[in-house]
DNA sequence: GCTCCTTTTTCAAACATCTTTAAATTTTAC
DNA sequence: GTAAAATTTAAAGATGTTTGAAAAAGGAGC
């Protein structure tokens, strides 16, 4: 597993939080979808516990951002997607088209970053960065009129 | 006025659209905010006349989409804003701190841009883009405690 | 391992916000 | 003037999120 998970429950315990199954879950459902909705991450949870219950995904996000294990970006309309905080991060490609959210290396984003930062002093927040487009396939066979950017 | 809105009457009708007062108004709302949500598009226009509705605001935004005058980016989780097409495109850089909203030059961003499609082949939509972060005045005078990135 | 106190979860409901719709009325463009 | 399109109005819809209260579970100390 991730090396910056591998202290996780101390990491809740030093703040003060208890450690339950359902923020284990939690963490590992962000863990492996890579990017989701508190909604998607439930679907993953309850792959496992059945029970679990959506205010408690949005809660247990809340407390697992709080003490630095996952952050968020918020990808386009809809809900905002959460993910692991690690120490290569990562940005987002939306498809306008077909939808689907990729992540690349931030580092090839943060030339750009620092031009910014010394230019205008805006310091940006990298995995936070949810760009919108078009992915390879629907460039190469997509017919763009189709596309309806929400 | 913008030399690209200079025929806007002409845009719509030649897409089979009529000229109404409404359009009017909202189109120049677009271009005097730069970059507004449509609850605040209608607060605009409803300064010189107060009798119109949100329904109409969201239905004429959808068709100057269309036909090309107006463009929108998502710049968190609330409403996209809307702004007006134009051939200097601009990205948006929003503090989530102050929440903030700066217009840059989009030319900036374009080699990063070209890179991305290089590599990756995913074509950028520019004037969509939104980078969250913290503004100059909020780095330098800031508590980056208070930060609350919804 | 048990007890007790506190945190956490569950459940159901309410809230908030943004957006769309249906039907009647008004307006545009010919 | 007339037919079609657009606007108004009020309401409902869609989605995402929070809240309050009761029940359950964690964990420190015995």
């Amino acid at each position: 597993m991730n090396d910056y998970l591998e202290q996780w429950d101390k990491k809740l315990r030093t703040a003060g939080f208890r450690i339950t199954p359902q923020r284990q879950l939690v963490l590992e459902a962000v863990t492996n979808l890579r990017h989701a909705t508190p909604e998607e991450i439930l679907a993953e949870v309850q792959i496992t516990a059945t029970g679990v219950n959506l205010s408690t995904v949005y809660r247990t996000l809340e407390v697992l951002e709080q003490v630095g294990l996952v952050t968020h970006a918020h990808i386009g309309h809809g809900a905002p997607t959460y993910h692991v905080v690690d120490d290569t991060p990562h940005i987002h490609l939306v498809c306008s088209r077909c939808r689907k959210v990729e992540s690349i290396d931030g580092a090839t984003f943060t030339k750009f970053a620092s031009q910014l930062e010394e230019k205008e002093g805006f310091v940006v927040n990298v995995s936070h960065v949810a760009l919108h487009g078009l992915c390879k396939k629907c460039v190469d066979g997509g017919n763009s009129l189709l596309d309806h950017e929400h």
